[in-house]
RNA sequence: GGCCCGUUCGUCUAUCGGUUAGGACACCUGGUUUUCAACCAGGUAAGAGGGGUUCGACUCCCCUACGGGCUGCCA
């Protein structure tokens, strides 16, 4: 085989969903780790359910996510003349027919079905052997001569050989009536002029594969490596749906989790590679393979997610990481930075960013260096300051006045003064706390007084003081 | 109803006939500590049920249960 190519093949009728996001992903892994290609055709077939709002949505949330594709994205609504040149090949071939069955009639056969109480049949067009001559002036639709005996053969490269019977198998519309494609037809076509090399999807089309293998059978195209792979259920194992909350990647980056953790975080959702748990994207399409993909249905773990971003935003460098906090911010609809509040952030990110999980937490603990005075103490930190504690730091500024401002230096003195007092360090960095953030959980009181600097240090502490 | 797929700690998973069934997250305990985290050490915890095959089954086969998917002139 020559180059791999792969694509990701949403319809646009919503957000990009994070199952679709995981398959896109394993896709472009898979590409990208084999100098492949990886491809983006949105499925807009069906005009009345998609949208350019949701094309633009699914856009938007593969770009946060990183996955790149090759090329243009192309529209397979565009594409419908050349899906009607291959049914009408597939006429010429004598590997489809004209169907002149309406669809009411299609209709009552099933009714009929039911009503009969007997199992489920196919429905098989009178027309299917019908002579040319008999044929009347009317639309037709044009289905599929499917073979109706013998097996149709799966190779899956995840779920192993899967074997269907023919006779379980209708002759499927490959043309509607009003001369528009079907999507069965559609993909295969499709992919084949795409050249794609491996389809990996989501397991519910597993069965439309056989039928889609007829297609390229139908046309003598080469079959493509098949890989199904099983959809995510919520916590509670039942398939995903808003009821769980976060189903569309937007969601994700308005809640605040780097791209790179959820890259990571998908990755290893129904994929494998021995015990490895945390890798870069990189190492990612080092190891990733077909074989590595499990068979099961896998469940959203919010809290591995989170241990998995922390580990991320832990080693993403600080300019990149202040860009994303800027992103997130915006797509959670929450004020940018000010230009003061950017520069300290980036100041203060090397102590806040081993100890944040996501992007809330992280400016959460970075709260001291995003305020500006007088800084609000809450109610524990309040506390702090009693009396004597702020008799304390009145006596500590006048000596940060002529301090060398390192922590070496800060360090000595106070130490000094705590020793002064009796007082252990831990008495005086509880109300420098309340001082310097209004808080009693911050970073070390050394931390913040560099990052916030000696001017806003004193100024903060006299206000508390005061 | 029919067809197809699945089922290992709470969760994600390793194992590809022979292991004290391993790792990660979560949880619990301890350590470190300047608060909160982070970090370090340790611990609890698993093969859906029943039949086979085999010297030996988590692993192979069958049945059942449960979960999921498909069964459209939707994608």
């Amino acid at each position: 085989m020559s180059q791999i190519v792969t694509r990701f093949a949403p319809s646009p009728t919503g957000y990009l969903h994070i199952g679709g996001a995981r398959t896109a992903l394993f896709n472009w892994l898979f590409a990208r780790g084999r100098g492949g290609k990886f491809l983006l055709r949105i499925e807009d077939t069906d005009r009345d359910r998609s949208t350019p709002e949701a094309t633009a949505a699914i856009l938007q949330g593969l770009t946060w996510l990183g996955l790149d594709w090759d090329g243009e994205a192309v529209s397979q609504f565009d594409r419908k003349d050349r899906h009607a040149e291959v049914a009408h090949q597939m006429l010429a071939r004598g590997t489809a027919y004209k169907c002149f069955s309406t669809a009411e009639e299609i209709a009552a056969f099933r009714a009929d079905q039911e009503a009969k109480g007997a199992s489920y049949a196919v429905f098989l067009s009178p027309w299917r052997d019908a002579d040319p001559a008999t044929h009347p002036d009317a639309p037709f639709a044009i289905r599929m001569k499917a073979p109706r005996t013998g097996e149709t053969i799966i190779n899956d490269a995840v779920q192993g050989i899967v074997t269907f019977r023919n006779d379980q198998l209708d002759d499927m519309i490959v043309l509607r009536s009003d001369g528009t494609p079907t999507y069965m037809l559609a993909v295969v076509v499709d992919d084949h002029d795409m050249g794609v090399t491996h389809v990996i999807r989501g397991d519910d089309h597993l069965n439309n594969a056989a039928r889609q293998t007829m297609v390229y059978q139908a046309m003598g195209w080469d079959i493509p490596v098949w890989a199904h792979i099983p959809l995510i259920h919520g916590p509670d194992g039942k398939k995903l749906s808003k009821r769980h909350g976060a189903t569309a990647v937007g969601d994700y980056q308005a809640q605040g989790f780097p791209a790179a953790g959820m890259r990571n975080y998908l990755t290893r959702l129904g994929w494998a590679h021995g015990d490895d748990e945390l890798f870069t994207s990189e190492q990612a399409m080092a190891m990733f393979g077909l074989e590595g993909i499990g068979r099961s249905p896998a469940r959203l773990d919010f809290k591995k997610l989170e241990s998995t971003s922390g580990w991320h935003i832990a080693r993403t460098d600080d300019a990149a990481l202040l860009h994303e906090v800027q992103g997130y911010l915006t797509a959670s609809g929450q004020p940018a930075l000010t230009k003061g509040q950017h520069d300290l952030l980036l100041r203060a990110m090397y102590c806040v960013k081993d100890r944040a999980k996501t992007f809330p937490e992280l400016i959460e603990k970075a709260h001291f260096a995003l305020i500006s005075r007088p800084v609000a103490a809450d109610e524990a930190a309040a506390k702090a300051l009693d009396t004597v504690s702020r008799g304390i730091l009145k006596e500590l500024t006048p000596r940060l006045q002529t301090a060398n401002w390192t922590k070496d230096a800060l360090e000595a003195i106070l130490n000094d003064v705590a020793a002064a007092h009796g007082i252990g360090f831990g008495k005086l960095a509880a109300p420098l706390r309340s001082a310097l953030a209004g808080r009693t959980a911050t970073p070390s009181v050394y931390d913040m007084m560099l990052v916030i600097g000696q001017d806003e240090t004193i100024a903060r502490l006299n206000d508390a003081a005061a």
